[in-house]
DNA sequence: TTGATAGGCAAGCAACGACTTGCCTATGGT
DNA sequence: ACCATAGGCAAGTCGTTGCTTGCCTATCAA
């Protein structure tokens, strides 16, 4: 399940697009190639980024609704709660009798 | 700098010793392998587990410390807590004055 | 209806990553 | 001194992945 979290996570160009998506949500597919160009300087092409689309929306970490000939994308941030808190001790407090 | 701390985190096997190293701290490479074939049925070689310890050490995620032949790993989970929180919205309250 | 816009599907390529094999160094016990 | 143990280094294999190119569908405006 949170396999694909962290695998989705690995990539930079992944987590610049959850880094617009934290800065505003609902953006096309168009929008989201446009930002990465103009502030982060990555000239990606169309499909690039709508298969980085795709293995974010397979990890839980992004949503997307269709109106008309658009797809909105949002950001989901709930598959990230749990995964670090893994390793954080102390462990949470479950008390074995 | 945290670019090292997701790759790492990517692979299952990595995972995996994060977690056994959570459990008991201070393994050493051989400890890690048969914990790894015993409790997981992860049949990999010695190189293979060093690797990943290496990937692991590079990201911080864990330290290690030499004492005669023996080389024994710590689990550091400093680097583990930020990286999740730079997409928890609502953002952390940073005044602009 | 025609054309422009927003997006999807699929094959191909090049680079990376996990793992193995083979050999080498160093420490410690007997 | 010897040998077994703990670990390191380097090259090679093979599957995965990020990205491109090419073509196809669907929606809206004129």
């Amino acid at each position: 399940m949170s396999e694909d979290v962290f695998k989705a996570l690995a990539d930079p160009t992944r987590r610049t697009i959850l880094d617009e998506l934290a800065e505003r949500d609902g953006q096309s597919l168009f929008e989201i190639c446009s930002r990465l160009a103009m502030k982060h300087e990555l000239a990606l092409t169309r499909q690039a980024v709508s298969q980085h689309l795709a293995v974010l929306e397979t990890a839980g970490l992004v949503v997307s609704r269709r109106e008309g000939r658009y797809k909105f994308h949002d950001l989901n941030t709930q598959p990230l709660e749990q995964i670090v808190t893994r390793w954080l001790r102390p462990h949470p407090p479950e008390s074995t009798p």
